[in-house]
RNA sequence: CGGGGUAUAGCGUAGUCCGGUUAUCGCGCCUGCUUUGGGAGCAGGAGAUCGGGAGUUCGAAUCUCUCUACCCCGACCA
């Protein structure tokens, strides 16, 4: 194996693969499509987790958890929502296997379902009919539940984190006695998502609404975060639909209101995935592997020590302890790598792995009473007195934190183009990039363009101003702006 | 599901066209000694029914048939 990664500006695709496997985030399951993720990925994704848990707790909306198989019949009874999920179905036909002489183990035919079952692509239609049997008065309302879950979506083409046939995610799944209500909880939780993205990932993302041809199936209104990944492609990484009252008129799910009339329920649903996993790695990966944003890194701060012989081995922990003592007391995350690689090997695996910070400590450092502090964000390396540095670790962590965003920022901001000709679109296009302009809301424009040029409407941003626009493509009046690009 | 390709040790590979005796090399792994401030060195060692099955042949990783799996390009997608 060699020792560099791929080239990330020319093969991004090969790079990414490699530093999913080389900072030990995941691995390929047996069956195709399937994800192992490993211990130190899990890590990562469990920091997203519980940041986010905390953020919709604290607005509100309490876990629950509902069951992974579907009746068939569900599906069909939102027609958009069947027609979306319909081709990607892990679908369960029987219940036993039995040993055959020929084959080995064969199914046993003799177990065929009466009704197959379905495991979930999402949980809608599961949850709705719990719903109707929950939701019977205003006083029911609003009923915010959030679950956190694997789902399965049998894709053509897969990814590590991008795009497995399972994946981890929360979906939220909120009901409502008005629509007002509905929509300010699908934009409130929009609203979370970029704080997720941006505050924690250190991932700025553009938020917006989904057009027709992209928004859920099933959905009334579909908002979005939107990223910019290292290659200049687009990434969706989280989803707030606005579900009106499709599902509770498919599952007939009606309340009471104060004045005594019946009502259909509004619904919200809204999902971010283990996805977010490798939006972080195409957002802030470099040549060297992973870079962690210091809120979510599993380790902050990693000790490599250096020593000659057992006697300096000594000299080197005694030192060492009170040091980690006081960077646990101030809730760093601290990992001392005494395992017997040489130093140089260690620099370089951890800087794959992406640890913001790194800590070396050998003898020199013992006598002047230093240590030596590596950020991985930047590559600086300095020398400070070990009392100096265990004060600066928490602040330096914060100003890594906000590096990486700011370094995100302006690479999204460089790459989005504002243009007001099809030619010009074209062009940003095939260089890479985010494009604004107008388009004149047709499916049909919508098509074309992606037919032409394999982008896609990622979103109508938030804040839109069409006033004054043309439809790039087809010259009439604009009646959105939109943002164009490639997308994963 | 269309079009193209690949299958040899944990990983990456040579050998396959043109059949021939102990299947090549690198990384990784194990043991020992020397090492350790940017991927350490030396010595020794373990590890392969050459994707499965059938056939041709004195003899098959190599030729033929067949099955399977995976990869790349399209249509689908958090």
């Amino acid at each position: 194996m060699s020792k560099g990664l791929p080239n990330r500006d020319t093969d991004f695709s090969a790079w990414y693969n490699q530093v999913v496997k080389r900072a030990d985030l995941a691995d390929h399951g047996p069956v195709k499509g399937t994800m192992v993720i490993k211990p130190y990925g899990f890590q990562l994704w469990e920091n997203i987790k519980e940041t986010f848990d905390k953020m919709i707790k604290a607005t509100g909306h309490v876990n629950a958890y509902f069951p992974l198989f579907i009746p068939k019949s569900f599906l069909a009874k939102e027609a958009q929502h069947v027609e979306g999920f319909a081709k990607e179905c892990a679908v369960v036909t029987h219940t036993r296997l039995k040993a055959d002489d020929e084959h080995g183990i064969i199914v046993d035919p003799d177990s065929k379902l009466e009704e197959e079952i379905i495991v979930r692509p999402t949980s809608e239609t599961v949850i709705w009919f719990m719903y109707k049997k929950w939701i019977q008065s205003y006083r029911d309302l609003p009923l915010l539940i959030n679950q956190w879950a694997n789902v399965v979506r049998w894709e053509m083409r897969t990814r590590l984190f991008l795009r497995t046939s399972e994946f981890l995610w929360q979906e939220g799944h909120t009901a409502h006695a008005t629509e007002e209500e509905a929509q300010k909880e699908t934009l409130d939780i929009l609203e979370l998502y970029r704080q997720l993205a941006e505050d924690y990932l250190a991932m700025p993302v553009l938020t917006g609404l989904k057009t027709e041809s992209e928004k859920f199936a099933g959905a009334v209104k579909t908002y979005c975060i939107e990223a910019m990944m290292g290659d200049k492609r687009a990434l969706q990484a989280g989803t707030s639909h606005n579900l009106g009252q499709n599902f509770a008129k498919a599952f007939d799910v009606t309340f009471q209101t104060k004045d005594n009339k019946e009502e259909l329920v509004w619904a919200t649903s809204w999902g971010v995935s283990t996805r977010l996993v490798g939006a972080v790695i195409l957002t802030h990966g470099d040549e060297k592997g992973l870079r962690l944003p210091p809120k979510i890194a599993p380790i902050q701060v990693v000790i490599i020590p250096i020593s000659r012989n057992e006697e300096q081995e000594k000299l080197v922990k005694d030192y060492l302890a009170p040091l980690v003592d006081s960077l646990e007391k101030a809730h760093v995350r601290v990992h001392q790598d005494w395992t017997d690689r040489s130093p140089g090997f260690k620099f370089n695996e951890w800087e794959m792995k992406g640890v913001p910070l790194r800590l070396e400590v050998g003898p020199r450092d013992v006598e002047n009473g230093k240590v030596v502090l590596a950020r991985r964000d930047t590559g600086d390396k300095s020398f400070l007195l070990k009392d100096e540095a265990v004060a600066q670790i928490p602040d330096l962590l914060e100003e890594i934190q906000d590096g990486l965003f700011q370094q995100a920022l302006k690479f999204q901001k460089e790459n989005t183009h504002t243009v007001s000709s099809y030619d010009e679109l074209k062009r940003v296009i095939k260089e890479g990039g985010f494009v604004r302009c107008g388009w004149d809301g047709t499916d049909e424009t919508e098509a074309k363009v992606k037919e032409e040029t394999k982008a896609t409407i990622r979103c109508i941003p938030t804040g839109e101003n069409p006033e004054g626009l043309t439809c790039v493509y087809s010259g009439k009046p604009a009646k959105h702006e939109v943002i164009y690009a490639k997308a994963y």
